[in-house]
DNA sequence: GTTCTGATACTCGGGATCGAGTAATCGAAC
DNA sequence: GTTCGATTACTCGATCCCGAGTATCAGAAC
């Protein structure tokens, strides 16, 4: 039983919208997209509908009504439950209360990276280092426009937050790539041995602990 | 298509194992578990099976022998195709030299904050504070003991990035919590004004932008 | 010598997920 | 008045994924 009777991101943004008024599940996704939220949300609007569905299901929200506007087909039309108030304010309190564990690619690949040579590795690091600041120059541009157009900050924390962590992000990939390049990383010398006898065909003796025992 | 032909992290710590010697399946499970990459890979040991049965699908990995142990079941060890080693390496470089997009959940949560009430969030935001600064510490211990053990600092730079962007997030939890609770955050009347009304029980209006038109 | 614990080694069912597809309608343009 | 592309609104099946379960065996313990 995982955490949530529904555990998809998508559900939680299907409550928000639902949370300020009645809407049918096209909507709620127009509204999503209008807004950014799958900027800051995993957003996969091909599970819009099962969702929507598995909510109703767990009593989180329910059929208002069906619409018929023209000849389009119908449109059922959702709102929120109290049970569903319950469980989206429970949810956005332990997304923003508790850190949650979360593993992000690039932590998957630093601890591979030995399986490429060092100086790959440094080429690699220095290319992710440039792109992470143009990342940064386009965020930059994206806030002054929406502080031109009156966007309050409340609106914009997400970005702010992810703007601190690509700095942190770039700082450790400098730090890094240099200490590899320049062999102060402890460890580099060993590295760059193994992968010279692979290189050169011989068999590769992986690392292991002076014994304690 | 998924960018990948088997794109379960699982994989790609298969893939490394191999890339050091044939193993059978549960050996994988055990030597990642063994080097803790369990920490940094969303490792499903439950799905180990099915990833190696479709990397070799695939032609990233072959079988080599089924041994025959006493009378435990048959095991059979797999080695790494070349095809498997271009993709490993490849895999790599691309978690290395390419930032991917993530959705961490705490941007999630912040992106849909303004669902708390504000006193609630700047609770919910200190609290997050301390636990991370919890964590910091945690991981401290640990990086204190691997060296004593004498693990070279190549094998730590995945904690290193992530004390890293523990650090960064606290600072920005920090200013971002105290902005709140003084109001010098952008928006944040506004924010309270309608949590207020809701409270009351009316009708609350959502915020619009100053139509362009 | 038999009970227990913990490691070994694997299986399986079914829900979650997602991209690609479909079908109808609207508006603009010619 | 009809072509055509964009938007609206939804569907579906193939794959993925995972937790929980199972069965066996080695060694400890009594």
């Amino acid at each position: 039983m995982p955490r949530r009777k529904v555990s998809n991101p998508l559900a939680l943004a299907v409550l928000s919208c639902l949370a300020e008024r009645p809407m049918h599940p096209y909507e709620m996704s127009t509204t999503m997209r209008e807004r950014g939220k799958h900027e800051s949300i995993k957003l996969n609007y091909g599970s819009l509908y099962s969702v929507v569905e598995s909510l109703q299901k767990h009593g989180l929200i329910a059929p208002r009504e069906t619409v018929k506007d023209g000849r389009r087909p119908e449109r059922t039309v959702y709102e929120i439950t109290s049970a569903g108030r319950l469980e989206y304010v429970d949810w956005l309190a332990e997304l923003i209360g508790t850190p949650a564990k979360e593993y992000p690619t690039f932590e998957a690949g630093l601890s591979l990276i030995g399986g490429l040579p060092p100086d790959d590795a440094v080429r690699l690091l220095q290319q992710r280092a440039a792109l992470l600041r143009s990342q940064l120059q386009g965020g930059a541009e994206l806030e002054r426009y929406a502080k031109e157009i009156g966007v309050p900050q409340l609106f914009l924390v997400e970005a702010d937050y992810r703007r601190g962590q690509i700095e942190a992000e770039i700082g450790f990939v400098d730090k890094l790539a240099a200490s590899i390049a320049d062999g102060s990383l402890d460890g580099v010398d060993y590295w760059r041995q193994i992968h010279e006898q692979y290189a050169a065909g011989e068999e590769v003796t992986p690392f292991r602990l002076p014994s304690q025992k």
